[in-house]
DNA sequence: TTAACTGCAAACGTTTTGCAGGCGG
DNA sequence: CCGCCTGCAAAACGTTTGCAGTTAA
């Protein structure tokens, strides 16, 4: 499933490096791995799970913060919600529009794309004045698993 | 219900009363005291505010925020934003549904209605077996106001 | 009476920062 | 060589909690 992926003409290194370039910045080794894992696949995450990741190659939990923040301000990543107490974070680079559904329940963000939502918001935004940059989108609720009874789904696993 | 007004057929003070006596919990003196000034306005507000207001009134930092989490659980009030590091709190009593657009520069929070969009969810959520129990938009840019650079008087355009 | 409530201060978990030394450009 | 970068530890931040005395019902 590597193959498909939206054309993304420069890399995310590419793209943070030339970002960094014109704020004067520096690329080092450790943003360097940081990239790199934070792209090594499409899932969400938090600040403190990269931390772990990174631990055995020597980059400490300050400059994941920082370098986050930098990858925020580099278009590369967005915060995408809050978990508990924790800000959650997913690609904004090479990967399309969408927003979350929410499980209270279990947690899991389901992805959904939803052209109107956009139009609808473009509309509202110009009615006001206000030059939209961004939005963000959480539908709480329960998912389809968490919703099902438990004994309707006794887990067969048959397939395997 | 009242002429004019929004149907709410019971006030803030009496929803929240029962609420509690559903849950076996109590209406004290600094819960009352809480609820009016939560209700005296129909502002955002976040918990630092409601602290310094009624710091005269011998409110404690613990309980504001621990009656902030009854309030919510009784739906009187949901979280609508973060600003900064802090949850910013609105009515959800007696109060349309509405969504926010918030100004990076100034932090206004401009309200908006738009129909479409919670029936947009509704499809999705149908589309994904999901249970939606509500949703929280936050759209982000720049207000009218914080727009034009000139602030106080519009100076002549000499164009360097 | 008795369980819930309160204020206080200490604790919490995440994120930020000051510092002294290290290194990219 | 300049000044951005790093790890460390400590601080900062909003929020939560343990405690012992207080109070609603």
């Amino acid at each position: 499933m590597s193959l498909g992926e939206v054309e993304v003409a420069v890399s995310p290194q590419e793209k943070f490096r030339e970002f960094l370039q014109t704020k004067g910045l520096r690329m080092t080794r450790e943003r360097v791995t940081i990239v790199e894992q934070v792209f090594s696949s499409h899932e969400h995450f938090e600040a403190e799970q990269l931390i772990q990741q990174l631990a055995d190659q020597n980059v400490s939990r300050s400059t994941v913060y920082r370098t986050l923040k930098h990858l925020e301000e580099a278009g590369l990543i967005r915060k995408v919600a809050r978990q508990d107490a924790r800000d959650v974070f997913e690609h904004d680079y090479g990967y399309p529009q969408h927003d979350h559904l929410i499980c209270k329940k279990c947690g899991e963000l389901i992805e959904f794309q939803q052209e109107l939502i956009a139009q609808v918001l473009d509309e509202v935004a110009r009615k006001h004045g206000f030059r939209m940059e961004g939005h963000r989108l959480e539908v709480y609720g329960m998912c389809d698993a968490c919703c099902r009874p438990p004994k309707t789904r006794p887990k067969k696993l048959n397939l395997l």
